[in-house]
DNA sequence: TAGTGGTCTAGACCACACG
DNA sequence: GTGTGGTCTAGACCACTAC
């Protein structure tokens, strides 16, 4: 169907067969020889055509499922990956994921994982400015979905006084919307955005390779003069979001 | 020196002996019996402790590299990861780059790779507002040092009139400081944040293992009333960078 | 049943670091 | 030279998908 040209690269003296090998596909790749979605080569095909074993074909494919170009799944094959991106404004802190999924053409869904009261992280109590050192907090997880793929891993921490007031509803919708409705209005956060790796766990919740980027925002939100209301993170897929901001630079 | 228990974990049933293996590595790590810095065992050593073979060991290694939790160094050996972490404000975009790095006791540094005019890619010239459609810009790509560790590289677009009235300077300095001295204040911008996997080429700009989590901070600056001044974009280490940001919750 | 990716082995050779 | 991680091979078996 395509040619493979096997020797004969620029740079690729010096360079591993794998590395080599990965790029060539992944010039494929980008050029459009691989629709996004369809099925590559099989490796046993793969290692015909460039004529080495499968080992370093497999580290081949390896290379570019690190870099986020192709996902393997058992059984069926190795495929180009789709591309999505949802942007959301960091103006409205997580609080309006929903709005913003509905507002892309996405079916937004939540699905808890544990709503409980526990007694305050050191970090989570300092953050919610709590008296008493060792005060019960409520600890929610929660993953985000968009058009059936999950999308973000949310870690929320709420005061007692708080969560009890709106225990069922907490669990099942959207941080923002439950709270306005429950007659919370947020007016400030403080945010933090970084990315981290997937490790196993967190891999498996958001159903991506271990390794790969993660979103992580972070963020103390407040209601009235500065009385903290929740604080937490969200760790949201790298290949699904971005987060935007409008500011004005303060000389 | 230390033990290390080979069977009986608790949900390592199904679970293949590399992740076993990596699991049990990370938690030594993260209960500090490896030191940040300090050296694993060689693959050898490690496939003797494991009884498994070299293959199954560097796999193990691999998703531990993957985690950003080691890296390796050839002809060197394993070794834990030390920490940093560097935080710079939204509400300056990129600009102050030299001055967050500085406060927080690095010294930054910029190793300039190109300056050079070119026609403006389509993006670029919707960005920047230019009327022609194929208008000259300046295309610059930097790499920002600190403490002797490439931790970001930056890639900007100046419009014609801008960069050729400060083109010695913008290849020396950091962007915000070189605008401010050439007389232009920058009032807002438009950013965007999200995170990808290092590329090959990234990876060894930035001195990071091939799909490590990089920051993207994408920026579109004006001066006075909303006239373009650079666009680009940073692409920063995440175990070296995170953003942070006050936002006003508007409801 | 056939084809696919996932795991694992045993062994070879190379490139680099260090004493 | 010795020890380290990096590359690569040939081959085996397993788990999953599809027909």
């Amino acid at each position: 169907m395509t040619f493979f040209m096997v020797p004969s690269e620029q740079l690729s003296d010096n360079q591993p067969l794998h590395v080599v090998i990965s790029e060539q596909l992944k010039q494929k790749i980008e050029a459009g020889e691989y629709e996004p979605g369809s099925r590559l080569p099989s490796e046993f095909d793969l290692g015909e055509i460039f004529e080495v074993s499968r080992t370093t074909i497999r580290k081949a494919i390896a290379n570019l499922t690190q870099q986020g170009l192709v996902t393997t799944q058992q059984g069926k094959g190795i495929f180009g990956t789709e591309q999505h991106k949802i942007s959301f404004s960091m103006s409205n802190p997580l609080m309006q994921f929903d709005a913003a999924l509905q507002q892309q053409g996405y079916e937004a869904r939540v699905h808890s994982l544990r709503f409980q009261p526990i007694e305050a992280p050191a970090e989570v109590s300092r953050q919610l400015q709590l008296t008493e050192p060792s005060a019960t907090v409520y600890w929610q997880e929660k993953i985000i979905y968009a058009a059936e793929s999950p999308i973000a891993l949310d870690i929320a921490y709420y005061p007692a006084a708080i969560a009890t007031s709106l225990t069922s509803e907490l669990q099942q919708g959207f941080t923002y919307s439950t709270l306005a409705q429950g007659g919370i209005t947020l007016t400030a956060a403080a945010v933090r955005l970084e990315s981290v790796p997937a490790t196993y766990e967190l891999s498996e919740y958001l159903a991506v390779p271990l390794g790969m980027p993660l979103l992580v925002f972070n963020y103390l939100a407040y209601q009235g003069d500065r009385q903290p209301v929740v604080c937490g993170k969200t760790l949201s897929r790298s290949d699904w979001t971005c987060y935007t901001a409008e500011v004005e630079v303060i000389p």
